[in-house]
DNA sequence: TATTTATGATACAGAGATGTCTCATAGAGG
DNA sequence: CCTCTATGAGACATCTCTGTATCATAAATA
């Protein structure tokens, strides 16, 4: 299994984004139908991840690096407080189904004890925006950061489900997640 | 199996409300740890429900209804628009498993014909509020319908899985979710 | 109290999923 | 063009879950 055989790489490839987008349509969907989903053998999906477990913690730890990936830059530019949260709506909005991964995977309580961790720092940093924007006086202190942050999630979990169905374009939804999350949390 | 018998009614009780809880938390679950939460013996689990997929049937259907007896009497009192939906919120969260229980199923498209036609019809009429406000000029109208409908399922479902692990009670929880909801779609 | 019956425990067969293994082949790299 | 190897197909044992059936018992009803 040499890591720079194009085989090899377009297997994994598929794998991945396969894996994603069928664990995301059905958590308990089985290796069978993960590996038809990628268009491989079922022997190719466990010669790249020996068991299932290590499939879907491959799969959040990924997730979890392209949200860190995308995020790191933005806070490199010393953006803080309701701005900065602004900003990562537009950045997130097209690669929501990284983060919706993620959430689902909290929600079943699914992740070992390093991924939610990893999460949670993820969480922690969206809650140190808030302060931040509320001793700015940009976000209204009479919403718990914990809603806010969980309210975020929510919603931004609420716009790729409308956009992956088809009910909604990519851009009308974040227009209107950063509308309406702008609106809610914006001192008056 | 005499509907009337108190060891009868005693056993369904327990199912359904061990299969909410249950299954809320772990989808997958299995018949087996299903009766362990209702304290009964599996194969008295299944005398009352033959198959999982009725007992899953059954469950939704159970939490339409419940959730229809809680909305009805107040569209009986008249209100329409941004009021009856601030008061809906009232009665929703402390029912807040019965619905989020629905939006679980939801999600991941499962559910016959019936009961996603039936769950369809609670969001409509909820679309119907807001359309309604909208012409009031109580809600903002450079928000979707659609959209709007969907927050408010997040939100609430944020909510009630904040009260559900405990960081926050549901006091609270009510009064973030209805402030920043309310906040997100008042004209301004 | 006597009778009826819902229950719990248990065994069981079948279906499906997991993970292992082998072998022929197509296709990438040299 | 030749070699190497990742792949696909499939057989296989194992495990878990489902759904059925039986039987003794405890508890509700009459």
């Amino acid at each position: 299994m040499n890591k720079e055989d194009l085989r090899y790489r377009k297997s994994r490839d598929a794998i991945i984004e396969a894996g994603i987008r069928v664990l995301l349509s059905n958590p308990a969907a089985g290796m069978a139908e993960i590996a038809l989903g990628a268009g491989v053998g079922r022997a190719t999906l466990y010669r790249h991840f020996a068991t299932r477990d290590e499939l879907v913690r491959a799969l959040t730890l990924l997730c979890l690096e392209e949200t860190d990936a995308l995020l790191n830059p933005l806070r490199e530019t010393g953006t803080t407080g309701l701005p900065a949260i602004m900003a990562s709506i537009d950045v997130l909005v097209p690669m929501a189904d990284r983060f919706c991964f993620l959430m689902s995977l909290a929600a079943v309580g699914a992740g070992d004890r390093e991924v939610n961790h990893a999460y949670q720092r993820q969480l922690d940093q969206l809650a140190e925006l808030i302060v931040a924007g509320k001793e700015a006086g940009e976000i209204r202190q009479d919403l718990a950061t914990e809603w806010i942050v969980a309210s975020y999630d929510a919603l931004l979990n609420a716009a790729w489900h409308l956009v992956q169905s088809g009910q909604m374009s990519s851009e009308d939804a974040t227009l209107y997640f950063a509308r309406s999350f702008l609106a809610s949390v914006t001192t008056r």
